[in-house]
DNA sequence: TCCTAATAAGGAAACGTATCCATAACGAGG
DNA sequence: CCTCGTTATGGATACGTTTCCTTATTAGGA
């Protein structure tokens, strides 16, 4: 591929003058601009991001790194994400940790390797955070980690208690007498906070209430579930309302007249179904936007250390899965 | 962050020998590794991706250049590009078109611009195809493109026309009569194909049949659509299946009894939903295995102008929304 | 003992760019 | 006529690596 200097030989003019017209900067006259521009297009110069980097010292590189992306609610937050960096002139690097703690550390050894300017992450190991922190890399967490609770870091993520009450309450209020919390195994921030709103809003309503790990149960535990009569059931987000709506109709139970549903996320497919899914929407077009503001800030106007904790509303959607 | 150079010194080495140390190339002494991992170690060395790219002129990256990945089908497709490229040193860089062509074209600058080692597209335009040919960019296409149409490229598809063939049989066979296909725009390659197929299956067997672009129809006309008496539907991919079974529902249409659905691509959701989506199962993981192993080797071996065209099989997934 | 091959290590050049600095032309103001 | 600020340009250096080439030490075979 052509470098600058071969423009500048073309052009019959220095390698810095060609430099400077590239960057806009500093003097070119209009007869040298013309000159090069002729050059450059003969040539079909693309400047050389790689060594430019290197003499700058700045990559325009943020990592996103994502537990699973067959998650439809990571992939659009990625999308978010993506969008609104690229538009900013940032070229985002795909990590896909699968959860898997080894792949994790390669990722972690990448993105400090590749003098990445900032990283999104949406899974925060403690580890991480503190090797990002001591090599001076910005890092804005989404959705999975609080920065009050986790040391001082910038976090943006959803209000997933105040999202869960609202979607208890409702059920409640629809007449539900025996609820059913299908969780997470607990892992993660939001996956506690969630079950903490949940039995909370339950107890105070002095309301029957369980909790299970959805996706560990065997055809026979999903066979137990349907002899407990519970006519509400919280799933922790939309797949698993869903697959579990998927068990109820299969069985000939009537949503939402026997059993009332609502989901988490308000991933596209929830609209799309039949019945339509009640869910929590999460912000997702603000939840990336303000990531990246707040990202792009930090690493331009260096580590302004004001740490931020941005936390948004979520919104229930009433759908068809619960009662008029 | 720490350099080469501050490691040779602490370990009281020369530069060239910590290099060598940290690519395993050449001669180091059992005493000078020790020296170099202790210094490593307390300095938190790691080796500038960037700079090593510049001398090296390679960069261990690939740009994965997708229309939209809000379509699943295209996720889980990255996401198998991405998993198996990065077990094999390569980073990704994402690209997300949104089928826009400023934006396709900003990507194809900023890729050049950055010296990827090569790229995955799924999103074919003849501009993208000639710049990265002009600068000897290897690239494979994905899903989208097929070689032999369109000069010479290397690509990796599935069999749309066998696919599509198995399932608009399938439908005849279990009995139906009139049969409806639910297109997209027709802008793309497989696109054609499968209606193409569809029209070849039904005009043989005599069946009555008729193409709609489903997204594109407001609700007057999908009322419209059930007045025609199909008994049987093809959908040029599992989410319009999906959106088409909730309309049949709503208006109390009995699936598989009163009428018969057949997706294609078989994401997650086609077995989650009720009733499951009997759909033509594309080869994901195969796909994206195969698409890197070539791509690596274009990478590697200088481009082997071995024009490769793999096309790989896709199978009828028989599950609920087609007669037993 | 001498020569050669293997082992070990470092100096210096190069990758493609941005930028500091020096140089030069030139018109204006004194 | 001298000085100065503005405009314009290019040489040289630096960014952090890899690698070529040179030099030194050691071991082994003749």
């Amino acid at each position: 591929m052509k470098t600058i200097k071969d423009v500048a030989k073309l052009a019959g003019l220095g390698i810095a003058t060609v430099s400077r017209y590239v960057n806009g900067k500093d003097y070119v006259s209009a007869d040298a601009k013309k000159k090069i521009e002729l050059a450059m297009k003969q040539l079909d110069f693309q400047p050389n991001a790689v060594a430019r980097s290197i003499k700058i010292k700045k990559t325009n590189t943020v990592a996103l790194v994502l537990p699973n992306i067959s998650n439809p609610f990571f992939l659009e937050l990625a999308e978010a994400v993506e969008t609104n960096l690229m538009e900013n002139g940032y070229k985002v690097i795909l990590c896909n940790t699968h959860e898997d703690e080894r792949r994790e550390r390669d990722y972690i050894d990448m993105i400090l390797q590749n003098r990445v300017d900032g990283v999104v992450s949406a899974t925060g190991t403690y580890n991480m955070a503190q090797r990002f922190k001591k090599n001076g890399v910005p890092v804005v967490w989404l959705d999975r980690f609080s920065g009050s609770k986790c040391n001082k870091v910038v976090s943006v993520t959803t209000d997933n208690y105040q999202g869960t009450v609202e979607a208890v309450e409702f059920l409640i209020k629809k007449g539900c007498q025996k609820l059913l919390h299908l969780g997470s195994n607990l892992g993660t921030m939001p996956a506690v906070v969630r079950y903490e709103a949940f039995r909370n809003v339950c107890a105070a309503a002095g309301i029957d209430y369980s909790f299970l790990v959805y996706k560990m149960l065997s055809p026979a535990e999903i066979d137990l579930i349907f002899e407990q009569g519970y006519d509400g059931v919280f799933a922790w987000n939309d797949s698993v309302a869903i697959k579990f709506m998927s068990q109820c109709l299969m069985r000939g139970l009537k949503i939402p007249e026997e059993i009332q549903i609502i989901g988490f996320d308000d991933i596209i497919f929830a609209r799309d179904i039949y019945p339509a899914l009640t869910t929590v929407r999460q912000p997702i077009a603000q939840l990336g936007q303000a990531t990246c503001q707040i990202l792009i800030k930090m690493m331009t106007e260096g580590e302004g250390e004001e740490l931020a904790d941005i936390v948004l509303n979520n919104q229930l959607v009433i759908r068809k899965t619960t009662k008029e």
